[in-house]
DNA sequence: TCTTAACTTCACAAATTTGTGAAATCAATG
DNA sequence: CATTGATTTCACAAATTTGTGAAGTTAAGA
């Protein structure tokens, strides 16, 4: 078997792991991710050593490699892959970690800090004492009761990972 | 004062107001909304009443009713607008209520639960004693904590608000 | 029932986004 | 330091998305 079928972990049936990676890919794109992006994220989610190459990405998304390694950039910046150079080689590899939604959900985090930052001048802009003003504090204040439960939560799915799965 | 200039939520400065819906909308896009439901519901949430109608819309963004119409469509069925017809008139109301957040993240649960349903499909079709099949049954494993995480947060949030704001 | 204001749908034009090939850059080895 | 395999950047073409005007529907009031 060669290193290419390997590749796009192909210990199993190359056609459903494929058929699984458009289709986790189709719903990431719903939820706002970019094509791209997405079909690597989910090509990696479904390699077995959890990394790939940038030409194995390439073979099994069939994708040009400038468009790899435009996703890969994108990725990286949300800190949903991190990239490894390969000691012995000069090919790099591309990582996702189990763990990494994490990292995915912290960054939904700043986005919801601009959120509170953006409804906070509005409720200046406004005027406190205003129906809108009003409006708007609340929404403010549900952001920022949601921030502090998502760190909460985090903690405790770390004590309840180490529970069902073992420690890192 | 006429009523248009009520309308846009103009009690106040026109213009900062306008800069705070461009801007929040801005941000609503940046985290994956289309641009116009975006704006359309920046707009509606800086109203005083908290509800224009489609006209006003239209007015206060610059945009055709046919525009309008396609947002409101689309945020009544992410449940992030109600629409109500005006008994009096034959305009159309469009509404935000303050606590309309909980049905977004709602329906970002519906979302999770998509994930899910990929998710165990992957790992089916990976086989569950494989790398990656046990990668995404973490994974999984992590979302669905999640999703009961939340819920039990929109519960504490509600006690959270009422003690801060009073009842409904 | 007829009229008419308001909203929706549809086809299309404009603008934006996406992915490619080719050239440029980078870095590991001889 | 030259070579060469690998990745990144860039300009462009294709495809998709977005918003408009105009025609089509719907329902309130006469």
């Amino acid at each position: 078997m060669s290193e290419a079928a390997e590749a796009g972990g192909a210990g199993r049936d190359p056609e459903s792991v494929s058929k699984f990676v458009e289709g986790f890919a189709a719903q990431l794109v719903e939820a706002g991710m970019q094509r791209m992006p997405a079909r690597v994220f989910a090509a990696l989610l479904s390699s077995d050593s959890g990394s790939l190459t940038s030409a194995e990405l390439g073979e099994c998304l069939q994708v040009s490699p400038a468009a790899v390694s435009g996703a890969v950039r994108y990725l990286s910046q949300q800190h949903m892959v991190s990239r490894e150079r390969e000691p012995g080689s000069r090919r790099e590899r591309y990582r996702v970690h189990s763990n990494q939604w994490y990292e995915a959900l912290t960054n939904r985090e700043a986005i919801l800090k601009r959120w509170e930052s953006a409804l906070r001048e509005g409720v200046a802009s406004l005027g406190a004492d205003t129906p809108a003003g009003r409006r708007m504090s609340e929404t403010l204040a549900f952001f920022e009761f949601v921030d502090g439960e998502i760190t909460a939560m985090m903690e405790r799915w770390r004590v309840h990972r180490e529970k069902v799965f073992g420690s890192p």
